[in-house]
DNA sequence: AATTGCATGTAAGGAGTTACATGATTAA
DNA sequence: TTAATCATGTAACTCCTTACATGCAATT
């Protein structure tokens, strides 16, 4: 009795999309990994077979087409998928349970030499540092192109632009306080 | 193949500690309740296995006591489980995958109405700002009870409040947004 | 007498990842 | 010819959660 699935919603809710339209497995993954990595992710080995599924259960249909001989699956959502995919929107999100391994490792920190804990924040800084650019540069376009945002869009992007912040704040601010702690204990 | 097992580690870490110096399953669930929910979480279905594996390895030491004919099992970390910890502790960490429930059901945000979405968005706040107030609070209190906070955990502590108030301030920001949307779509 | 807290566990079950397999088409 | 991209899929595996079970002790 794990958590319920939530592939099949992220399906529905992209095959519904009108700009970037995916009709494929192939496509949504593409969709997932360049439009909405810095919130949700799937691998393939949860795609297809959940595409199947709701295939299976009517909340999509299926046309199978061959483009000059290329297998391809164009997925389109039925009325019923609406439904379904509405009525999961509209139930109250269900707030993941905590578990960041760095934080942790930083927590038993007595146990490591602060060298290493530096590095691991370096590396969690230059994450944040993508992450923040690669929101702020569809900020942008988002000004420029407005037909390929959402109002919603620019809401998901704001949270990327806060979150990456406090996250860039954090690894510096923390940072510079393990290099203290590290010349106070090592004097040159 | 799954993600690596995190709950061992967890574990050793805790039963290195000396301040709250859990040594039983059940002190365990409570200083991972207690103190650092805000990142980390683990249940019980989890934990007393996981706590036997560990024994079979010899990186902990169990002791079976009897404090007035209650049963209790008392563990401790063995030098073994000091060298795992520590060898785990200097590993780059993993990132987790994101999947944020929340933030995907507002990218989908056109096939709901709005004031189900700002629902949503009062929900978070309300457990940002919570989340807010409590290490807030252990921050206060590590001004005047010193001996049990380490400079790590204020690092921890630090990381909760940065990210609480970005919760907290992207929360805000978005159901204004939101009440401005509907109040043009539906003006009175 | 009943509830809450202490204390330890097990069974079932699934969501999701990793890794591999396969093949056609296009560009260098 | 080689590599990259398009395109779909499967097998294995496991971590973790939920839910339930059990019983003693202390409090109300």
């Amino acid at each position: 009795m794990a958590r319920t699935q939530r592939t099949p919603f992220v399906i529905l809710g992209l095959l519904g999309l009108s700009d970037p339209h995916p009709r494929s497995g192939y496509e949504i993954k593409k969709v997932i990994d360049n439009i909405i990595a810095h919130f949700w992710s799937e691998s393939n080995g949860q795609i297809y077979p959940v595409l199947k599924q709701l295939a299976a259960r009517e909340l999509i249909h299926a046309q199978a087409r061959k483009s000059k001989g290329r297998k391809k699956i164009s997925y389109a959502i039925t009325p019923q998928g609406q439904a379904a995919l509405r009525a999961w929107l509209a139930t109250p999100p269900e707030m993941a349970k905590p578990r960041d391994e760095l934080i942790l490792k930083l927590f038993f920190g007595s146990e490591t030499e602060i060298p290493v804990l530096i590095g691991h924040l370096q590396a969690h800084r230059e994450a944040a540092k993508a992450a923040l650019a690669q929101c702020a540069f569809w900020q942008k376009e988002a000004g420029s192109q407005q037909a390929k945002y959402t109002p919603f869009s620019l809401i998901t992007l704001r949270a990327g632009v806060l979150l990456s912040e406090a996250n860039l704040r954090w690894a510096e601010e923390s940072i510079a306080t393990l290099r203290r702690m590290d010349a106070t204990k090592n004097p040159k």
